[in-house]
This record gives structure tokens, C-alpha cells and sequence, in this order.
DNA sequence: AGGATCAATCAAAATATCTTGATGTATCAA
DNA sequence: TTGATACATCAAGATATTTTGATTGATCCT
């Protein structure tokens, strides 16, 4: 058969929301940016960012919540780490998007 | 000589996070799925979306001042677009997110 | 001009999100 | 077991965003 068909409509758009939602705030995107370079506890994220513990506590729940980042326990410490799978979504959501509206019913110009 | 070097950081994250935060709404993602298909009046919206007129233009107005969409005025009318550049910064910045935590200084796993 | 329609804007109320300080839980070290 | 540290969670207050209804300005039609 020919080239698959792509999906009749967005991805799951509401995923794409939350997302966004969560990256669309400059403490979030601190912390992803942060952990771009690699894992890093929580200790080490407060004094990096500068941040009141409960604060920070806050926003990563927000990223982890999001699926953005994900945790795991060592001893006293939490360590976070991104969850890159979670930014190909996005990505993904985002050329489907970008696609749709290339080639319009109308005139999207 | 050799390839170009990628910025050093980010590209203007802050407008990224605009794009994000204008998008991460319920309506205005429905204003710019109806976009995506073409051109649209406001009172066309009104109806497709079952707004109120106030509402939608508040969002309308979001959306305006994140660059995602652009207005044009005719009669009594105004119509709607969706400028596609914006997705594309947005996909640019994300493409360099992903990209930054592909190579990771430590161990981004 | 007068009345109707389209849409932006405003102020007030309703919601949602974020911050702060306090408290709780788990782990470790002595 | 006691005290200290790392972190999550909670409740209250502080901010920010959204909704609503009313008003305004512009355009059109007669």
C-alpha cells in the first residue's frame, strides 16, 4: 500500500497542554535547563537556583506530574533527572500542529 | 571550516515560554485548531466555539500578543490568521532543548 | 442622522496558581 | 534512641489569570 495516513486529528492535544503548562514558567524551565546536564538532587537544585525548599518542591512536582521529569530515592537525597521522552511528545504534537496548518481547508496563509 | 557551532545557549526562552503559556489553554488551542484550517471572523469563532464575544476576544488577544495569530480588519469584520512563524520559533527552541539534553555534561539519562 | 451589528475594552467577581512558613516522614549518624 | 538532614505536604495568604456583563467605538444600512 501506499505512505500511512496520518492521524485524521492532533494528538493527544490535552497532553500536549499540560506540557506546556508546565514548561511555561521560568522557574520550570530553570530546573529543566538545569537538568538538561544531568541528574541532580534536590540540595543541589536549591542552592543552584536559589530557591526556598517547599518552592522548589512545588515546581518539581508540577514537572514530574507533567511526566517531564522523573525521581529516584539514594539514601536521605531525590535525585530528578528529565524524561526525554516527554519533550518528542511534545515535539511531536508540535510538527502535527505545524503540519495542519502548512496545508489548510481554506487558506491559512 | 568546519560545521557552524550551536548558540551557546537557548534560544530566547522567554518567547518560548510566552508561545507555551498562550497555547496552554483549552480555548485558545481550539481558536488556533479552527485557525488551522484557514482564516476566520470573529463572529464565525463566536458561534464555531460557542463563546461569549468578550471571552474569545480575550483570548483572541492572547494569542494576538504572543505573535501567534494576526488580525486584519474588513467592514465590520475582523478575520483572523494563524502566523506560522510562531510555531516555527517554538519548534526551533524546542528541537534546541532536546537537542542540549541529547548530549548531557553528566549523564542524562 | 438613527439604528443595528461587530468587536475591543473595562471593572468587578470568580478561579487558578504560586509562595511562605510550619509540620510530617524517612534516612542517616552518633 | 536521639538529633540532624533531605524532602514532601499542607494550610493560609498573595498573585495572576479568567470570566462576566456593561460600555464604547467603528462600520454599515436605511
Amino acid at each position: 500500500m501506499g505512505t500511512t495516513i496520518a492521524p485524521p486529528h492532533l494528538l493527544d492535544s490535552s497532553r500536549a497542554r499540560t506540557l506546556m503548562k508546565a514548561l511555561a514558567d521560568p522557574i520550570r524551565l530553570q530546573v529543566i535547563e538545569e537538568l538538561a546536564s544531568g541528574e541532580r538532587c534536590v540540595c543541589d537544585l536549591i542552592n543552584e537556583l536559589s530557591l526556598g525548599q517547599s518552592r522548589l518542591s512545588f515546581h518539581l512536582k508540577v514537572l514530574k506530574d507533567a511526566g517531564l521529569i522523573v525521581d529516584r530515592q539514594s539514601g536521605r537525597w531525590v535525585y530528578y533527572r528529565l524524561e526525554p521522552k516527554a519533550l518528542g511528545i511534545l515535539q511531536d504534537w508540535l510538527s502535527s500542529l505545524a503540519e495542519q496548518c502548512q496545508k489548510p481547508t481554506i487558506d491559512c496563509k
